[in-house]
DNA sequence: GCCGTTTTCGGCCCGACTGTTTTCAGTCG
C-alpha cells in the first residue's frame, strides 16, 4: 500500500502551489486527490496497474498521470521542479498562526527568509514592517505564533481536549444570555488529536455572551473579540474560539462550525444544485435569500434530502451518500458497552485492587469487567507468573462469590515474542477465561517480520483478541508499518477480535483502518487499557474511534450479554 | 485541475476578523 505516501505527496504539492501563487482551485483540486486516496479502501498501486486511476472522482488526466509516475518510479518530476522554484522548508512556515502562502511567499521573495529561524531574527531585527501587507503588529504577531507552536506543537490530544471543552460549555451555561451551547468543530467529530475547541452558543445578546467570556477564569489571553467570533488561549495553550449566532441559526451554524471543511463543501454544493444557499446561518432560497431552515441541524439535513449525519462521521468519505440513499450505519454507543476486558490491576502494572476496579464497574452499570494482566517476561509491568497466574485466578473466583450484579473475567495481556510464540504455554493460556494477545519489546522490527510476528501470535487457538494493533503513541511513536490486508486477514481467519484501545495517546486501531477491517467483516472489541480506576472513562475516546470508524453495536463483542460473549470466548 | 440531465468552457462554498489600508487582501475555519 502507497496509499500515504501517495496522498503525502499531493498534499505537498498543493501547499507548495499555494505558496508559489498558483490558482486556488488548482490546488484544491490536489488536496480533493489527496484526500480522497488517504481513506481510499484499495490499493493505489492495484488501481495504477489497473489503469483505474481517473475512476475515482477528484482524480482526471493530469494527477492520475503524476500518480503513475510516482508509484511507478517512485519519484515526480514534476515535483522535483516545483522544490527548485518554492523550496520545502518553506512549508513549515505555513503552521505559524497568522501566515498563509501569500505572506509566505512575500518573506521568501523579497527578504529571502525560509527558515523559522531567519523568520524569528527578521521580526526582532523590524524587517517585515516595509514589506507590503505587512506591519509592526504583523511581526509582533508571528512572534508569538512560532512560540506558541513551540510549547504545543499545534495539536493537543482529544482528552485534553474534551476536558477544557466541557469546562467551558459549563461556564457559559451559567450566562443567563445563552440559550444553547455545544462543542464544535474537530472535537464534537472527536478526531484523535484537536487543533483549537470550537465552542458554538445561541444568544439574542451576542456581545453579552462574549464580554462574558472572556472572564472565564482558566483564560492566559484573548486573541480577537467580536460579535460573532472571540479566540482565547487557555492556560495550558490550548486555543478556544467561540461563535455566538441567534437561536434560528443554531442547527445551520452547528453543521457549519463542526465541519470538516471537506463535508461543508460537498454539503454546499448539494445545496447549490438544489436551488438553495448554504452558510452559517442557514439554508436560504438562492434566488429570494428567503430563510428556508436553520434552527436544528436535522431540518438542514432533511431539507437537502439527507439524513442526519453523526459527527463523528463527517470527513467526506462517503457518508453523504449513504446519508442520500438512507443506508448510513446506525452506530455504536457509549451505553452498549457492557464491559471493559482491558483493564490492568495492581497483579501487575495497574495501580488499583481488583475488588476496587469491580467497584467501579458496577457504578459504570457494566454487566462483566476482565482484568487482563501483563505475562510473565514483561517483568518491567510486573508480570504475572504461571505461580502468580494460579493465585490471581482464586482470587478472583472468590470476589465472583462476593459479587452478584457483576462477572469478573480472569484475561491476561500476553505478550507476543519476537520470534512470533506466546509467553505462555498453552497449558496456562486455556486457564484464563481470555486471552489478549500484543507486542510490547521488542518493537523496532522490519514490517515483514513484525506482520508474521503478529500474525503468528494470532493463530495460537486459545487466543482471543489482538492488543493495540500497531502499538503507535501518538506524537510520540509512529505506528507498525505492517501489512494491514494480512492481519485482519489473519484475525477474521483466527476469529481473533482487533481491539480499539482507547488510551487517548494509542486510539490503537485508528479510524481508518478500522473502517478498512470492517470491509473484511472483521469483529472489535473496545478496550480501555486501563492502568487506575479514572482510566475507566476512557472507553468514551474508544467508542468515538469506533464511530468514527464506521461501526455498529453488532461489530463490538464487548456490547455482548455475558452469556453471548462466553460462547465467543469458546470457554462454555 | 476537475467536471458536466444547462455546459468540453467556465464555473468551482462562504463569511468574519485583522491589519494594513482608505476600500481591501490575507488568513482562517
Amino acid at each position: 500500500m502507497k496509499n500515504k505516501s501517495v496522498s503525502e505527496l499531493l498534499y505537498k504539492i498543493a501547499d507548495l502551489m499555494d505558496v508559489k501563487g498558483e490558482i486556488f482551485f488548482k490546488t484544491r483540486a490536489y488536496r480533493m486527490a489527496a484526500q480522497t486516496i488517504e481513506t481510499l479502501d484499495e490499493d493505489i498501486e492495484v488501481l495504477v496497474a489497473k489503469k483505474r486511476l481517473q475512476e475515482i472522482p477528484g482524480i482526471g488526466k493530469a494527477i492520475a498521470k503524476k500518480i503513475t509516475e510516482f508509484v511507478e518510479t517512485g519519484n515526480l518530476v514534476f515535483y522535483e521542479k516545483l522544490k527548485k522554484e518554492v523550496p520545502e522548508a518553506l512549508l513549515l512556515l505555513l503552521d505559524i498562526p497568522g501566515l498563509g502562502p501569500k505572506k509566505v511567499a512575500a518573506l521568501y521573495q523579497k527578504l529571502g527568509i525560509s527558515t523559522i529561524e531567519q523568520l524569528r531574527v527578521a521580526c526582532l531585527q523590524g524587517r517585515l514592517r516595509d514589506l507590503d501587507g505587512f506591519g509592526e503588529i504583523t511581526e509582533r504577531n508571528i512572534l508569538r505564533g512560532i512560540s506558541l507552536r513551540e510549547k504545543t506543537s499545534g495539536r493537543v490530544l482529544l482528552n485534553v481536549a474534551y476536558d477544557d471543552g466541557l469546562k467551558v460549555v459549563s461556564f457559559l451555561k451559567i450566562c443567563s444570555d445563552v440559550i444553547k451551547v455545544s462543542i464544535a468543530g474537530s472535537l464534537r467529530r472527536m478526531k484523535e488529536t484537536i487543533g483549537d475547541i470550537d465552542v458554538l452558543a445561541s444568544s439574542d445578546s451576542a456581545e453579552t455572551v462574549m464580554d462574558f467570556f472572556v472572564g472565564f477564569g482558566d483564560i492566559d489571553r484573548v486573541l480577537l473579540k467580536g460579535s460573532t467570533k472571540t479566540s482565547v488561549v487557555l492556560n495550558d495553550n490550548v486555543q478556544v474560539d467561540l461563535r455566538v449566532v441567534k437561536p434560528e441559526s443554531f442547527g445551520a451554524a452547528l453543521q457549519y462550525f463542526t465541519g470538516s471543511k471537506e463535508h461543508n463543501v460537498h454539503m454546499r454544493s448539494i445545496a447549490i444544485k438544489q436551488g438553495f444557499k448554504l452558510n452559517e446561518y442557514g439554508l436560504f432560497d438562492k434566488d429570494s435569500e428567503k430563510f428556508v431552515v436553520g434552527k436544528t441541524e436535522k431540518q438542514v439535513y432533511n431539507k437537502l434530502g439527507l439524513d442526519f449525519v453523526d459527527p463523528e462521521l463527517r470527513e467526506n468519505t462517503g457518508e453523504i451518500e449513504f446519508a442520500k440513499k438512507h443506508t448510513l450505519p446506525k452506530l455504536i454507543k457509549k451505553e452498549d458497552i457492557r464491559g471493559d476486558l482491558h483493564v490492568h490491576s495492581s497483579w501487575s502494572d495497574g495501580s488499583d485492587s481488583i475488588s476496587d476496579i469491580v467497584v467501579a464497574a458496577q457504578n459504570k452499570g457494566y454487566s462483566y469487567i476482565g482484568i487482563a494482566d501483563h505475562s510473565q517476561s514483561l517483568k518491567v509491568a510486573n508480570g504475572l507468573s504461571v505461580d502468580r497466574v494460579k493465585k490471581k485466578i482464586k482470587e478472583i473466583n472468590r470476589l465472583n462469590k462476593k459479587f452478584d450484579d457483576i462477572t469478573i473475567l480472569c484475561g491476561t495481556e500476553c505478550d507476543i515474542k519476537s520470534d512470533g510464540s506466546l509467553d505462555y504455554p498453552d497449558s496456562v493460556l486455556k486457564m484464563f477465561d481470555y486471552v489478549y494477545v500484543g507486542v510490547h519489546v521488542p518493537y523496532k522490527v522490519s514490517d515483514t517480520s513484525m506482520t508474521q510476528r503478529i500474525i503468528s501470535g494470532m493463530e495460537n487457538e486459545h487466543v482471543n483478541f489482538l492488543a493495540h494493533p500497531t502499538c503507535r503513541l501518538i506524537g510520540r511513536r509512529p505506528p507498525f508499518e505492517i501489512d494491514f490486508d494480512q492481519v485482519f486477514d489473519a484475525a477474521k481467519n483466527t476469529g481473533v477480535g482487533l481491539e480499539i484501545n482507547s488510551f487517548p495517546d494509542r486510539l490503537d486501531l485508528n479510524d481508518l483502518n478500522i473502517r478498512r477491517a470492517l470491509q473484511k467483516k472483521n469483529r472489535f472489541v473496545i478496550g480501555t487499557d486501563s492502568h487506575s480506576i479514572e482510566n475507566l472513562d476512557y472507553m468514551r475516546f474508544g467508542v468515538a474511534t469506533a464511530r468514527r470508524g464506521w461501526l455498529t453495536k453488532s461489530n463490538v463483542i464487548n456490547t455482548y450479554s455475558l452469556k453471548e460473549l462466553k460462547s465467543i470466548l469458546g470457554r462454555g
